[in-house]
DNA sequence: TGACAGTAATTGCTTAGGCAATTAATAATC
DNA sequence: GATTATTAATTGCCTAAGCAATTACTGTCA
């Protein structure tokens, strides 16, 4: 306790306070769902001329990667409901871009799959991506490009801790339950 | 022509190709739509003892704020439709929250008022910020964090710039239509 | 003043997503 | 082999947001 070898860790800042807290104060949250937005609605436009929404591009996406094939699959890499991947799917039918059939070997799962012109409207997809994402980085050197995905991935593993100690005894007991 | 007193400029760098874009590749633009997502339901999360949902506290806090009292400012500092608000505000009502009242200035505007309930929910709604976006920012040192909320303010000016490169020579002129 | 343009709020129609209940089929267990 | 649990997909009910049309009111200008 008297000796000190290392110096005292650094006291973890604060970065924001409910006393003093901005309203329109440009804090991370508000910048981050800022972006979020203008993002949605430049694609939302860029898939405009291929008759995509902004929630249809990427399931379209998911099926024409083939990464998945069923609903259940698709609704899980989309992080979306289950029921309402049901009813995206019926959009997406009604649009003529892809195709339910019923599973032989089990016949509760229900295979996808795209139409021609549903390979079609997926095939802009990854140009598009590509092409907004670039611009929004304009000017940005691979360095602070590499600094900003690092911050951001950082905030990541925060939310999931944060998230996990938010839990309640009996929340964290759920995982080991029957 | 033949001198050259400075060196020439770095070739900007392309972060994405089209060709070789990787699905789940953990992009800019896919891990700040995660963090965003992550956002969204911590502060879900963190407001249902105050029974507020996500979309809800926004308006809630500005009208706390004093910042907006009608329903088409409300509707303008939450960039959202007009009739979305109002149906917003019908929900707001509805939970006793809010009042609204015809402005006898101007019989168009309606004027709207916090409950008494409706301050004692929104007094919360500072601290859930501060507390998510400290939590989130956990192990940032000051410097990292301004450094964060410059590549954001940027990302946000190339979207500007990129939105009008994007726009027709027929759109750019509807800013200065009649 | 009287026609007309502009604005505030509302409502109907659509896409969209979360939650719960339901149905059908498969897997696990006794 | 029958019962039970689990899983896949669907549907109904809710909140939510965008767009267009409507209504009521205000301001302008001939």
């Amino acid at each position: 306790m008297t000796t000190r070898p290392h110096p005292p860790p650094e006291p973890a800042p604060v970065f924001y306070a409910a006393d003093n807290y901005v309203a329109g104060g440009g804090g991370v949250g508000q910048l981050i769902s800022h972006v979020f937005n203008m993002l949605a609605h430049e694609l939302e436009r860029q898939f405009e001329p291929s008759g995509l929404t902004n929630a249809q591009w990427k399931p379209l996406f998911k099926l024409f990667t083939g990464e998945v094939s069923t609903v259940a699959e698709l609704a899980r890499v989309c992080s979306l409901d289950a029921g309402g991947m049901t009813r995206m799917l019926d959009r997406l039918e009604a649009k003529g871009l892809c195709q339910r059939e019923r599973s032989s070997e089990d016949r509760r799962v229900v295979n996808l799959a795209l139409t021609d012109a549903g390979r079609d409207a997926a095939k802009v997809i990854p140009e598009v991506l590509s092409r907004v994402q670039n611009a929004y980085l304009a000017g940005f050197s691979v360095e602070e490009w590499e600094a900003l995905k690092s911050y951001l991935r950082r905030m990541l593993d925060n939310a999931t801790d944060f998230q996990q100690s938010q839990q309640t005894p009996s929340d964290a007991g759920e995982k080991n339950a029957v």
